[in-house]
DNA sequence: AGCTATTTATAAGA
DNA sequence: TTCTTATAAATAGCT
């Protein structure tokens, strides 16, 4: 068994087995009631996580956070491994949050037409008690997590949001008549906080 | 599919299984030339863990400091619905639409805390008719108004969130006691609409 | 994407 | 545990 030249076959060669392994692991998980996580990077670099309950941070904390066994290896940089786990967590969970409770609460190609908003958010009112049960799935699972945490990963959130905007604002300047060319929005929010280190977003 | 329930049968399911999604995990990584890593929790708690290359602490982090965070947060059984709401061109709006209903909504300090969700969703009802005004000023008003003038309405609504976040974190930092009071962290967020620059956190 | 010949995994019983 | 074996599933190589 030796690494597939051919990058046309061995990209589909990842991409059905990636599928058959995640079932794998799923049927694992349910059938022997057990967390289960599972992490792929494809040929191209994507990562595909899998996890059985709760979310990839979450099996991934327990693994670095399990109480000294015999014959642990000690884990590098694991303060900071586990603080950013955290980080990473909660934005998952903002995310997930969101999604729930905004994506199937309507179509959004529609969005601009009239009326659209109204029905929208009828739709999002239905969608709330459906969130709520998820969201109580997503509840910490680990001690000592606190809201400054959540604080920072929401910041962290923002950021790569807005960075993505900035990202496709660009795209459509590039064609968009309407659009001054000189306008600069320069924000910046500083603080001092206590806690510990925040991971950086730069981008060239 | 679902679990089995005598206790020596899960056992011994367990066991075969695991070797063989270990197995299927690494011809994933040979065949395809890509990284692995897989974490199982046993029935009774051993942990198993394989990673192609390196640790898998290595592809925790690699996981979990990767940039674009929300083109990976995958939703279990929704992937295809992820990508849909990727795309949308109307995610500013959703991310506006987003944190009128949540981020005023609640008080995230009260996260962490039992049945904060329950309290934080029914704020989120009231708070769904103030946002349906506010999103109602961002509709577009003229016909050829695009989504370059979403993106900028976001952008702004975006900071000025950002800008919140920090408050609300400084002010959590003064009276939260779980938190270690010798580090700084300086965060600066810097938006320039001309080009997509974004600076990111910068550790103090 | 779907099809099929072949290989592999699995459950149940010994 | 391990071994056997009938059945089910996964896979490669096609289209």
């Amino acid at each position: 068994m030796k690494k597939i030249e051919n990058s046309t076959s061995r990209q589909l060669t990842y991409s059905k087995r990636k599928d058959s392994i995640v079932k794998k692991a799923n049927e694992l998980a349910v059938l022997c009631d057990t967390d289960v996580a599972l992490l792929m990077f494809s040929p191209t670099g994507q990562v595909t996580s899998y996890s059985s309950r709760g979310s990839v941070e979450d099996i991934m904390l327990r693994i670095v956070n399990r109480p000294g066994e015999l014959n642990r290896r000690p884990i590098p940089n694991e303060e900071q491994l586990t603080q950013r786990l955290i980080q990473s967590k909660y934005e998952g969970e903002m995310f997930l949050s969101f999604f729930w409770v905004f994506y199937d609460a309507g179509d959004w190609s529609t969005c601009s037409s009239a009326g659209a908003h109204e029905e929208k958010l009828n739709k999002l009112k239905q969608r709330l008690s459906e969130a709520r049960e998820k969201l109580r799935y997503y509840e910490p699972q680990v001690e000592n997590i606190n809201s400054v945490h959540q604080a920072v990963a929401c910041q962290q959130y923002l950021t790569s949001a807005l960075e993505r905007i900035q990202h496709s604002k660009a795209k459509l300047l590039g064609g968009d008549e309407f659009i001054k060319r000189n306008e600069n929005v320069e924000v910046a929010a500083s603080v001092n906080t206590e806690d510990t280190a925040v991971a950086g977003t730069n981008r060239g």
